[in-house]
DNA sequence: CAACTCAAACTGGTCAACCAATTTCGTAAA
DNA sequence: TTTACGAAATTGGTTGACCAGTTTGAGTTG
């Protein structure tokens, strides 16, 4: 977010055409309407129209052509987009624990002493703020972005932090991030982030690996419970961990 | 890239202003140039510099305030953003070595045949394509992105990749990457990969994992190669793998 | 002298008109 | 009938003028 939370014009436009590729059936390669097209039909002048479709070209979903027009993108960059708009936070949350297990692990070997340090301080952070009852989101990334700063890796985790957020703003999983973030689990996973720090402290990696894996798990977990999917189509994302648990 | 090679005038414009800030010793928080001052000094209309700001500020780089002007972006953003300008492609390349070959492991237990038969098909590709000496960078990622969606965790994959992709448009690395991509490097990675498929079709995980890992740590070592880094600021990114390797 | 006011001079935001590349389609030549 | 041509329509590209917030500072007031 830019400082301010008001948002530019042409970034309320372009969401607003983001949605309508995604929800009017467009498949890569059809012809999305003209920039003209459009600025009459909302009401407002090309020059919005044409920035919003600068947006939207940046971010990969659309593919501006002089003289013929704009298409949804070909190729994989727009597939991938729909399907990350398609997919809940289940896929990334295994994505998280494949990547950030693998790097407690590692992170075990690397590990200095003021690292560990820092993180005890944040882990008494996340302590404090659960007591106060005050919102801690900040201490509990801090706490999984110092680990993969010990590996060196922190552009890798802070980038799959963004997407997380990202989610977070879509409508369909607002609420439940709010859930999430309610007290008492974020109590539990207090003892969690504790079980990691103390692998660490002893430089055992399969025990880092299996604690940020449970860890994870255990969120994946409430999560789970919080969104009551009986939806058969989340089974996909209920696999048994074959590659970083033992 | 969107197709065709050709670049849009906002994007040109954009990157020229991006290194002005790189080279100029801007730092978080200092007014930028208004759009008029730059457009003036560039002999172009006020549009085009207004579009190359919305580049720089979806990128982060800018954050424009309406009535007062426009302030290189503070915060996590901008100090990320110079971060990655000031890194090397190895930090990135650890990172996938992490995570494609914990993706490549697991996909041993979720992939299907119809999978194996596009990952044949995608490596007949590259094999043809190297033959006939063509540029074949497309089919490279295809393999890469087709394990992952295997064990559909191709979001994360696909933006590891993306940041690989913007590092290559900097000055920085753009020579070199021209050269990984000499056939005689593609032809041995092509192995690499026939082994990769090899294990995958066996089901078995932890060949694939390992398989994996020797391949990027292959493209590694050409990357060091390539660069005749004798800088010893590198030395942190030649670990010996503790996490994925046996 | 300090604090307040408010208008002028900035800033980015929006617009409508014109320019240049591409596509389309009717017409004429083979 | 098929092909080749070219003007007209359609597209995105570019421009300068005007609108709407924000800042600034001279002038006023206590």
């Amino acid at each position: 977010m830019t400082s301010d939370g008001s948002k530019r014009r042409y970034q309320e436009i372009a969401e607003s055409l983001a949605r309508r590729i995604a929800e009017e059936g467009y498949r890569p390669g059809d012809k999305f309407p003209t920039e003209r097209q459009i600025s009459l039909e909302m009401g407002i002048s090309r020059s919005l129209v044409r920035e919003a479709f600068i947006m939207l070209e940046i971010e990969g979903y659309l593919d501006v052509r002089k003289g013929s027009g704009s298409y949804v993108a070909a190729g994989e960059k727009i597939s991938l987009n729909i399907q990350k708009s398609d997919f809940g936070p289940f896929e990334l949350l295994q994505a998280r624990q494949l990547l950030e297990s693998s790097i407690a692990g590692f992170a075990a070997s690397t590990i200095t002493k003021s690292d560990i340090i820092k993180l005890r301080e944040t882990l008494e952070l996340e302590r404090r703020a659960i007591e106060n009852g005050e919102e801690d989101y900040f201490a509990d990334r801090q706490f999984h972005l110092r680990i993969a700063e010990a590996t060196q890796n922190s552009v890798l985790v802070d980038h799959v932090e963004e997407l997380w957020k990202k989610r977070e703003n879509s409508p369909m999983w607002a609420r439940l991030h709010d859930r999430i973030f309610d007290l008492s689990y974020r109590t539990s996973w207090l003892d969690d982030h504790a079980a990691i720090l103390e692998a660490l402290r002893h430089r055992n990696a399969e025990q880092a690996r299996l604690a940020m894996w449970q860890h994870l798990e255990n969120v994946r977990l409430t999560l789970l419970e919080l969104s009551d999917v009986g939806d058969p189509e989340f089974d996909g994302y209920l696999y048994t961990p074959t590659v970083a648990s033992p």
